[in-house]
DNA sequence: ACTGACTCGTAC
DNA sequence: GACGTACGAGTCAGTT
């Protein structure tokens, strides 16, 4: 078997994605399915010999023949090229020769080799996604193995199956692929002759000597083609025909496999953390299977009494040494918690539920309770780590306990590693950094789990075994972070932010029920009324609500003209129902509906639905969610309260301070817009908004060459919408779309935008390249994104890709400076004895809740700290207003 | 009754 | 195909 080490890497990086990688960052997609491939060829072929060949980086003599020969290739992608070296230790681990010569390619290593066991007699198999193999393929001993697609996907080729792919033997290959050329090696082939014609052009008439001699028998335009080709198909010929006699040093009989080291292997499987594939090699090799890996075994004593749990407690916020690793029950703090003794040892404490809640033995030692939780998780209490605490945080400080000790979240430190996850829990995440597993999890052997300690697990012994786990990973996991540069993220925002956002989702946000259910009511009514109408114009009844039945009343019965279609038939959304406007009656009343409805649904029934005790709105805020390190909010998402319409504002008049209180909101202006000019370092943008006037009329005036007092309304909008859709990537077509103009006016309005603000353009440059190099973005404070996409062989998937790199790294800073904005004012406004709260962030936007009298200092507190969260080249303005309801003064 | 895909619309 | 990041309401088809 001969194998065609750099054909096979790069068919693998290809088809799998590049965020596979270890806990430290190695990227090693390209080296898993290289050996992935490698151990099922042996398993499928159990060959009595393996070669692995390789390229050489030299030029060779085709080169030298043809000087554009692959001068279409761009290089190897960087994280590919990482990965050769990994490749190799694979290979050396498993014993495998290597072959490379300088001069010539791996085919032709294999082509010579492939020569030597046909005439000793031996079968050989060709392992290589490069097609000019087909050449080498001899019945009965000499086949190819030709990787198609992926990993998995390949198809053994003999003379017939040579024949039936290509339409010739493979003796004729290499003339039928000079005449129809080899463009991923950048030679062309004859104009008009393609896959079909030249097979036939081959068989009919075997050689290319034959082929030219007899040219006046072919159609003149053929015969035209080919005579015009003629040099260079010969030279084709020749570059394409593998080299049979590379002197090679040693013959193949030679070639000896090895004894492979299986601690070296271990070792760098290990590394690589390819356990499964530890797994299956050692099955191929008929290996002993490994053992299962490691179980977590936690020995858990629950506390009987609140006196007991409360001498354990104190114990361990005695210990000044690790950190702490604590784990609710599943039911929450209510149900219990555990937390490590003797992390060594693997015991762990938990204290049931029923001791906090003052039910705990004959004497009522709540207070007592109630100080050893604080000592734990409050002031002066020993370092922390969970897995996802704030649950748990938010629990402490509606008990009354400030929890100021979490240090280390495992879960937010996943997230830290790679945002692009849907969940973070531990049963995954303990063998991928510490190759332990916890009981009950599928088991390596693929056997049925009947284990009986999972199936009679208790609240106590569930938390017990999370809690071991948070300790087993935070050694590797603040290990990980400081590899990638995150710890100081994690330990200067992320960590703390817990504890602001818990706090926030305990303190909720003020509104008002009876004005909520006026406006709800109000839009229920009027809602029902567009409906009727709506109907009446449609001429018949219909659920309005469905997209799809509205379909056919717009569009088979009313008659209109389509404009957009989506995966299942014609859109009917509000941009195309816009352009449809004064089309037919029932168009103005179908958008009026939907924006009521909307209103009404979302807003008015689904905040009133979740208005909590003392008419408050208590959302949760998710830390581990958006990918560009924003945060969410959901059970509601306050997120997208309605401004921007003059109905859907009204939503915000519902959200109140109480009595004698004051909404302090405070919101950066432009921060992304500011990200940008700092992240480009633009001397125009800087400039720009140095002046300190509107920023859009002064961009304006730079695009379009005028005086900022020159600037028209239009030419300011169309500046607006540039610097709007700057973070996303846009192009002219977008632009085109919001602007209502054309696509090429839009290109020129761009193109005038770059020319105005050059650097803008060269950093968006560099950020992909720079993203694609690495296979991540990263944002001036360390945060990282992997973009896997990058490296697609789909332009509009990798297109995407490119946006998400340039929008990353600039709402990402974005939102690392609104973080730390929010964890300082958090600590100032305690540090300053203030009773002003923060009840809720939107993204660039923060609102404090504040008495009358704290109203003009919480002020200048939030615009220092905000303002003074991160030194950009541009100042960090903060617009602050001060109001009863969040509606606020003016917009 | 539940679930997930899909469409649509709201925010920054 | 064309603007990034979220969450949620409602419809609809399929499953339990």
């Amino acid at each position: 078997m001969l194998v065609d080490g750099n054909s096979l890497a790069y068919r693998a990086f290809y088809a799998l994605p590049t965020d596979m990688a270890t806990a430290s960052g190695q990227v090693t997609n390209a080296v898993f399915g290289f050996t992935s491939m490698l151990i099922n060829l042996w398993r499928d072929h159990r060959p009595d010999r393996i070669a692995v060949a390789f390229d050489r980086p030299e030029p060779t003599f085709r080169h030298q023949r043809v000087a554009t020969y692959k001068a279409n290739r761009s290089a190897a992608p960087d994280i590919l090229r990482q990965q050769m070296g990994l490749v190799r230790e694979v290979i050396d681990a498993l014993a495998l020769p290597t072959l490379e010569l300088a001069g010539y390619e791996a085919d032709d290593v294999i082509a010579t080799l492939a020569t030597e066991g046909r005439d000793a007699g031996w079968d050989v198999i060709i392992v290589t996604g490069d097609r000019d193999a087909y050449q080498l393929v001899e019945d009965p001993h000499v086949k190819v193995l030709y990787n198609r697609r992926g990993v998995s996907d390949y198809a053994l080729y003999d003379e017939a199956g040579i024949a039936k792919r290509t339409g010739v033997a493979p003796a004729r290959y290499v003339e039928y692929a000079a005449l129809r050329g080899d463009p991923s090696d950048n030679l062309p082939g004859v104009e008009g002759v393609g896959d079909k014609t030249a097979a036939r052009l081959v068989n009919e008439h075997g050689s290319l000597d034959a082929l030219f001699a007899g040219l006046d028998s072919l159609s003149p335009k053929l015969r035209q083609n080919l005579g015009a080709a003629e040099a260079h198909v010969r030279t084709n010929a020749e570059v394409m025909t593998l080299v049979r006699d590379v002197p090679l040093e040693a013959p193949l009989v030679d070639l000896a496999v090895g004894e492979i080291d299986r601690d070296a292997v271990r070792k760098l499987f290990d590394f690589l953390e390819f356990r499964s594939l530890h797994d299956r090699l050692a099955e191929v090799l008929g290996d002993a299977p490994s053992a299962p890996a490691a179980v977590l075994e936690a020995e858990v004593a629950v506390f009987e009494t609140a006196a007991e749990a409360a001498a354990g407690l104190r114990a361990a916020a005695g210990c000044s040494g690790d950190l702490l690793a604590v784990a609710a029950a599943a039911g929450g703090l209510g149900e219990g918690f555990a937390f490590v003794v003797d992390s060594a040892g693997g015991r762990v404490g938990f204290v049931p539920g029923r001791l906090l809640d003052g039910d705990g033995g004959d004497d009522s030692d709540d207070g007592d309770m109630a100080a050893a939780l604080a000592a734990v998780f409050g002031p002066g209490g020993p370092p922390v780590a969970m897995h996802g605490a704030k649950p748990f945080l938010r629990e402490l400080v509606d008990r009354g306990v400030d929890p100021v000790s979490l240090r280390l979240d495992t879960m937010l430190a996943a997230y830290l590693l790679d945002p692009s996850g849907d969940r973070y829990d531990l049963a995954e995440m303990l063998p991928r950094f510490t190759g332990l597993e916890l009981p009950g999890s599928d088991s390596p052997s693929g056997q049925l789990d009947f284990d009986l300690d999972a199936a009679a697990a208790t609240p106590a012994t569930e938390a017990g075994r999370a809690a071991l786990a948070v300790d087993r990973l935070a050694a590797p996991l603040r290990e990980a972070l400081a590899a990638q540069g995150l710890a100081v993220l994690n330990d200067d925002v992320e960590a703390p932010l817990v504890r602001v956002l818990a706090r926030m989702e305990h303190v909720g946000i003020g509104v008002d029920p009876g004005a909520l259910a006026r406006i709800r009511d109000e839009l229920a009514a009027e809602t029902e009324q567009m409906r009727a109408a709506v109907i009446a114009a449609a001429g018949r009844e219909f659920n309005v609500n469905s997209p799809k039945q509205l379909r056919e009343v717009l569009f088979d019965e009313l008659g209109l003209t389509p404009l957009k279609r989506t995966k299942t038939g014609y859109s009917t959304d509000a941009q195309s129902l816009e352009r449809l406007r004064g089309a037919h009656p029932i168009i103005e009343l179908l958008l009026d509906y939907r924006e009521l409805e909307k209103l009404r649904s979302t807003y008015g029934e689904g905040l009133l639905a979740e208005v909590g005790p003392g008419d408050r709105i208590r959302a949760t805020f998710n830390q581990t969610v958006a990918r560009t390190g924003r945060l969410s909010s959901d059970a509601p998402n306050l997120h997208n309260i309605p401004v921007r319409s003059e109905r859907g504002r009204v939503f915000r008049t519902a959200f109140v301070a109480p009595e004698g209180r004051r909404l302090l909101v405070a919101d950066y202006d432009q921060i992304e817009l500011r990200c940008i000019a700092h992240l480009a370092d633009d001397p125009g943008l800087i400039a720009a908004f140095e002046a300190g006037d509107d920023i859009h009329t002064a961009t304006a005036a730079r695009v379009f060459d005028l005086d900022p007092a020159e600037v028209g309304v239009e030419q300011r909008s169309k500046a607006k919408m540039i610097s709007y859709g700057l973070a996303y990537g846009m192009e002219a077509y977008g632009l085109a779309q919001r602007l209502n103009i054309a696509t090429e006016e839009a290109a020129v309005i761009l193109g005038a935008y770059f020319e105005a603000f050059p650097a803008v353009r060269a950093y968006m440059d560099r950020t992909v390249a720079e993203a694609r190099r690495r296979g991540y973005t990263e944002t001036l404070f360390g945060r990282r994104r992997q973009i896997p996409e990058l490296a697609s062989q789909n332009a509009r998937i990798r297109q995407a890709g490119e946006r998400q790199a340039m929008n990353a790294g600039i709402q990402g800073l974005a939102a690392d400076i609104f973080k730390v904005a929010l964890v300082r004012l958090d600590d100032a406004l305690e540090a300053g004895g203030l009773a002003s709260r923060i009840v809720l962030q939107v993204h660039d936007e923060i609102i404090v809740e504040s008495p009358a009298a704290e109203v003009g200092t919480a002020s200048e507190l939030a615009r220092a700290v905000m303002g003074g969260a991160f030194e950009l080249k541009v100042p960090l303005e903060v617009d602050l207003q001060v109001a009863a309801t969040w509606a606020g003064a003016k917009g």
